[in-house]
DNA sequence: CTCAATTTGTTCGTATGTATG
DNA sequence: ACATACATACGAACAAATTGA
């Protein structure tokens, strides 16, 4: 088995569908301009080390998808109408955090049975007695970006319910002027959409998403609020000023 | 034809893989506690409208995750440790960030043809005359999780080339004492690992990444160090604090 | 102790998808 | 386009372990 081999083998996802993501994400960084000429079939298989066929595939689908135009005797381009994505800055302070999920109106979703709450790490406080659970879907343009699903403790949620269901829940948190927050805490890691986020953001199955978990805890170590996020990975981006609290030698 | 069918028919990936993806996050998001007893295969078989072979197929992939306990007669249970392998936390602030890379020797790859050196955006400061430029691996315990393409400043390379050759950059570079660091900003993304990135962090083709872009700037404006970082996306997590700089009401 | 219900484990034949040369 | 090999997926039947009546 040759070098190469084993980096297929090492998924389980049928080679043409690595192959095609590849060249999917070529595209959509601009990394392939729209219009351009793509590399020929045969530079690809030597490229990736797959057989014809298997290129074919993966760049048959690509067309099917409108990236790409094939033309026989001419070569394969990409498409005039692909645009560049990467347009939502994921904040990593709280004031920005709150600027960002007011410009745009969640669309909630029926939940049918609420999972347990989460169990909290050290750190992240106590948990109230009781939670309210919610899920949103986050858009943009028509675009969705996110999906939100929190819960938020059942005392706060009662102040005003009918806000809960219309605004993100971060933003009617906010908006309690006496609520006082002592922590607020994000973890992002990186993830892939199962079927119901695929379904929700309208992307591939197993396409890269960005998960972020955040606890926020108010005056009294209460977590009263308690969210998963799961952003469209291709649409996101983090600006981090490594110097924000600490000047460096 | 139902809904589930459809979600199956636009991605081509195999039905175990999509089915052990959603249970894989069930159990990961805590919907699913430690201890508790999933669904039957039956059930499973029910919900996801697939054969009982396939649900199989992937439940057995999520034990050979260690996430569950197969037993026969009785069912199938979430493991009590859930273990995390993110072990890697992106830092997002300077001496963190140093600390981090100081941990670890890089496996430096002979480089060919430096590439060019890339455009700074607005406020990223103004190019060196002339550049270095530097690709090694980071590993730790001997896996590797990073792929880091560095251009370093010539006039800055020439005080210590050997350091710059075992070491990582940055680590060498907050090391000059009189060098005062102005800015030192890194923006991420998520992106798929190409070819050449999959072959050296031994992951698969198209498999999820966070590509670091970190440029420092001295307080002469000039940018002394442009690096990319590839990180492997499984195992790596951001921990932010929302508050950090500023508190909220 | 036995029986029945529950639940996972195993096997077979068949059809289709993936990948090669 | 063809022959070949292997993976995926189905449905159905049967086996084995566990539990409680």
């Amino acid at each position: 088995m040759n070098a190469l081999a084993k980096t297929y083998e090492r998924s389980r996802i049928p080679r043409y569908l690595q192959v095609a993501a590849t060249l999917r994400r070529r595209i959509q960084s601009g990394h392939w301009q729209p219009g351009a000429k793509i590399s020929t079939l045969e530079e690809l298989e030597d490229e990736f080390q797959v057989a014809r066929v298997t290129v074919r595939q993966a760049v048959e689908l690509l067309q099917e998808e409108g990236l790409v135009q094939r033309r026989q005797g001419k070569g394969t381009f990409v498409a005039q109408n692909v645009k560049d994505t990467r347009w939502l800055r994921l904040a990593v302070e709280w004031s920005s955090l709150i600027a960002m999920i007011k410009e745009n109106a969640p669309r909630f979703i029926p939940v049918r049975e609420p999972p347990p709450v989460p169990r909290l790490q050290a750190g992240e406080g106590r948990l109230a007695p009781r939670y309210r659970y919610l899920r949103s879907v986050q858009s943009r343009n028509t675009e969705p970006y996110a999906l939100a699903s929190v819960h938020i403790a059942q005392q706060l949620y009662d102040r005003d319910p009918s806000a809960f269901q219309s605004q993100a829940a971060l933003a009617v948190v906010s908006s309690f002027a006496d609520i006082k927050i002592a922590r607020a805490h994000q973890t992002l890691i990186i993830g892939g959409a199962d079927m119901e986020t695929a379904e929700h953001l309208k992307v591939p199955l197993s396409s890269p998403t960005a998960e972020a978990h955040c606890v926020v805890i108010d005056e009294h170590g209460i977590a009263i609020y308690v969210g998963e996020i799961i952003y469209r990975g291709d649409f996101i981006k983090l600006d981090i000023d490594l110097l924000r609290s600490a000047p460096a030698t």
